[in-house]
DNA sequence: GATGAATGAGTTTTCATTCAT
DNA sequence: TATGAATGAAAACTCATTCAT
């Protein structure tokens, strides 16, 4: 087995350990045991617990960046559709709400873990400049009205990212339909110029503002 | 000393304990460093850490509840620049920042931790009922448009919580100064009604869409 | 069990392994063996295996100290004697034997050792001070010919100490018994005044030279 | 590469770990590090690293050996300078340091370690009867006054070791330099016959007694 | 000959928890 | 109430050794 197929295999256990147990515990023992390998392997592979779980960061936050980059090619507003969805995923798919627990989880060490915080901060970087890139281009190409891409930018992430953290700390969906939905509204009231479509979410004048959605029946918010 | 004082002194210990060093970090030693009794003592007065952890996280949203509740007294709109205030918090305000990184710790265990969800869940409730009545007060006392209360408070608790949780997990300010200019301007533009003023916030026609505020000057966003 | 208990009980222990297994097959397991204690305890009473490590060389060294200061009421001829004979130790003594086997194993650790280094050499002012001092009272006294001290105590301790590790690492008994000769003889030939007799030494002129004295029959040397 | 070739690189490799990190720290991958080759490949040359550290003694003792044979062709006296510089080296020679000390780390282990007894004992061998022969020369040559040589040899060699070992493990050179003077002066006093000088070592009439000599100005000692 | 990958047994250390006092 | 002493279980990490290639 090369050495690549072996580290592969180490971040794959350590993304379930994670998703399955929480990062409090996240043992050695509990990676090697999702693997067919020792736990001494780890270490042979790793310097410390650290810096595999530092490498794993890594790991994840590339696939994070993958699928950002992932919608390259398309026009800014079926790309800022796309963008969206990524951020409000579907409750319901287990894959990407693990994925998004684990990362929950690295960033909560943020505030103690300089070395994450660096590489959530490379994260943020990209993010940010995807979202502002696809809002400059929709604007170029006479899509959105008039607005400060970045300012609109750091607004947009702010309440897809909230929403999803309320959906993971609280098991509650509403929070992702409804900002889905506000979302929606505020960019076809405000972002879309008049005669553009914004697939996927909503056509009410909802948002912020304006009462005539339905309720969503979310499972038990209030 | 009373059993009370003798749970309070601990509470307070394990909150200090928990900002310097991270639920990760958070040993019955370390709580009992902070306190001039001893570590078995802890568990005289609770069954388990787990207990105490327990314990301590319905310390801290009896707390943020409180701080919820306080405001009642103001008028609507008051009381929504000081809800607003609440989540943006001053970053240099040490006290505040480990709260809010405290809490955001014990958030992350949530989706691992069915107690923690629990009582999570309680907080949120009393969170969108008292922004809901903020926002049907207002609408009552003719400050604020037509709107859905529900989907209006969703929608502005997620953008609070993103900005804060992005600002503590990536020390990046912006999000903070961002999140409240965009709110502000939306609050302006969209749920006042013309001849109402919101205080602390700006009055351009930012958010989502307007290009017209001046940068923000954050220290190192972008 | 008082603090004070534990600690001699596990200073005994430790002494009993470095004796059985040597300094580096000394486990905290292996101290914990010969205890009726668990192996945490050690690491509850003393803060890492070096720290626990350096007090048993404190302990071992105190207990040299104390045996050197032990003549002091003798009269400088008689302390003379007991000097020597506190270094040619009977090797059929297994207590002795074990004594300076675990000094030695420690000894050999200096050079890679501040600490050990350190303590050594405080050791070391203390047995020189004391030679020193026997054999200017016994200057004072009368008792001894002319000479200087402190290269006469440098000397001395040198041959002493020499011949206690060569047995040691050879086992081979030659060397006291040999030293023990040559030194009686140095020091009635050249030390004692002339009406002075010298305990426990043989009297002819051996030394490092005349040839008279008989074979000592020890067992394998030569 | 050849089987020897690789042996000896090995062995280099072995001395300069032990010379560097100790007897205690010697594991096979500080042995590898120091060579060009691979951990594994220590096992294929070795059966054991208890087999390797053996067989390093043995080349340890070789060289030793080898030193001691060197003087072969001098004059009884020359040699015996020669022989006495060997044991009390340079403290300032690097190289001559490194090899006392690690000699002296696998010396303290023969207490527990049969085999390395049984090498020490050899070489115990060689370097009594080289030095009886180079005294019995001396006599037959009528260099030396008539002295018993097996004595004179274990006592001279006792001090000489003794003077070594404490300079190891206190760093500080005093005995090797009041060892030096005493010998030195115990010879000329004792050893040689009248018309006879001894190169390399003072000449006053210092030793065990006679007060003499000037200071000799040691960094520390004392 | 030579090595990278792998591992089991063991090492030091930590920590929640218990208990006699 | 309060604590010092004690411990079992488990943590991270090490290391001599093996083995397929």
């Amino acid at each position: 087995m090369t050495d690549d197929s072996a580290r592969e295999e180490i971040m794959t256990a350590t993304y379930e350990a994670l998703c399955e147990q929480g990062y409090t515990d996240l043992t050695a023992q509990a990676i090697a045991d999702r693997t067919d390998k020792s736990k001494s392997l780890l270490f042979y592979h790793y310097d410390s617990k650290e810096d595999l779980v530092a490498s794993f960061f890594d790991f994840l936050l590339e696939q994070f960046d993958e699928r950002v980059e992932e919608s390259r090619e398309l026009p800014p507003v079926e790309r800022l559709a796309t963008f969206v969805d990524w951020f409000l995923y579907d409750p319901d798919d287990a894959e990407r709400t693990a994925f998004h627990t684990a990362m929950l989880e690295l960033r909560a060490q943020a505030p103690h873990n300089d070395r994450f915080q660096q590489q959530l901060r490379r994260s943020d970087d990209a993010l940010r400049e995807t979202l502002e890139e696809i809002l400059r281009d929709g604007l170029e190409a006479g899509a959105f009205h008039e607005h400060d891409p970045e300012a609109t930018a750091a607004l947009l992430i702010a309440a897809l990212d909230g929403a999803r953290v309320r959906q993971l700390t609280l098991g509650r969906d509403a929070y992702l339909e409804e900002v889905r939905a506000g979302v929606a509204a505020e960019v076809f009231d405000e972002l879309l110029a008049e005669d553009v479509a914004f697939p996927g979410g909503g056509e009410g004048a909802a948002g912020l503002v304006g009462g005539d959605e339905s309720d969503d029946g979310s499972q038990e918010a209030r």
